[in-house]
DNA sequence: AAACTAATGCAAATAAGTTGCAGTTATTAT
DNA sequence: ATAATAACTGCAACTTATTTGCATTAGTTT
């Protein structure tokens, strides 16, 4: 984890504890977003002593000062964060079997969007674009 | 409600009664995806006694009759339900102001479809589009 | 009209997430 | 360094959305 990171939580009047340290390091080595029972898991597997009511505060911390994003993926109960950092706009794909998530990076919503804002009359702020099937191993 | 969906119902070893004949009703008659304390609201208002635990089991019934389908927008915390007849494959915009939902008629992603097959390897089987922003009268 | 069994209401259970509170600990000011 | 401040933490309890158990009610079929 970059010094830059504890500056920007130092710089909100935030503190870097040792569980946020924690919290922020799984965030940072998986490559999809994590529901907090998953990061919960995650970091009981490693041994970090951790409430999972503290894993909700952080992630809401870290979401308030913008390090983190919360997401919501199609008919899933619960919500999923992954850190700002490097992902910028993107989409996902979930295989419907194992349920792996795999991030997209192509967004051919640009121009639709225009098209939505004549059609309904909407300032169109934000989309959210998923899909679903089957992952190679799966099929 | 015509004589169709009760033949439907009964076709599928269910019955037809006075309370989820109101289900149907409200379902029916209204255009966007209601969650279940919305639908729960409407039929209070119009007096029609029943329980809330009654309004989930009557949108799990027509769910897997077929009659109903089943969503979750964007950043929701509850499911939302619309009759699936006459609203085949389409997706919504809503207003972050005043929460209005309406029905946007095209989908532009079936080109879309194939490449991402092409690229991640994923047999796509569905998708889920949303858009958000400010309608007009919250501009 | 009787028999069968789906549907209902009520109470209680689950799951995801939030809040209150008293004790701990990272920061800051001395 | 050290004390003072206020953020952070764990635990228990609460909220919201949804599900389940069970005894009773009421559509449907014969």
């Amino acid at each position: 984890m970059k010094t830059s990171v504890t500056d920007e939580i130092r710089a909100s009047g935030k503190r870097m504890t040792r569980t946020r340290q924690a919290v922020l390091a799984v965030l940072e080595s998986t490559k999809y977003p994590l529901s907090p029972a998953e990061l919960y898991a995650r970091l009981r597997k490693q041994n970090v002593a951790i409430d999972p009511v503290t894993v909700y505060r952080n992630l809401h911390a870290l979401r308030t000062i913008g390090l983190v994003r919360q997401i919501k993926l199609h008919q899933e109960e619960q919500f999923r964060y992954e850190m700002k950092e490097g992902r910028e706009h993107h989409h996902h794909i979930r295989c419907k079997s194992c349920g792996k998530i795999e991030d997209l990076l192509l967004c051919p919503l640009k121009k639709l969007t225009a098209m939505i804002q004549r059609e309904t009359r909407f300032l169109v702020g934000d989309h959210s674009l998923e899909f679903s099937g089957w992952c190679p191993k799966c099929q």
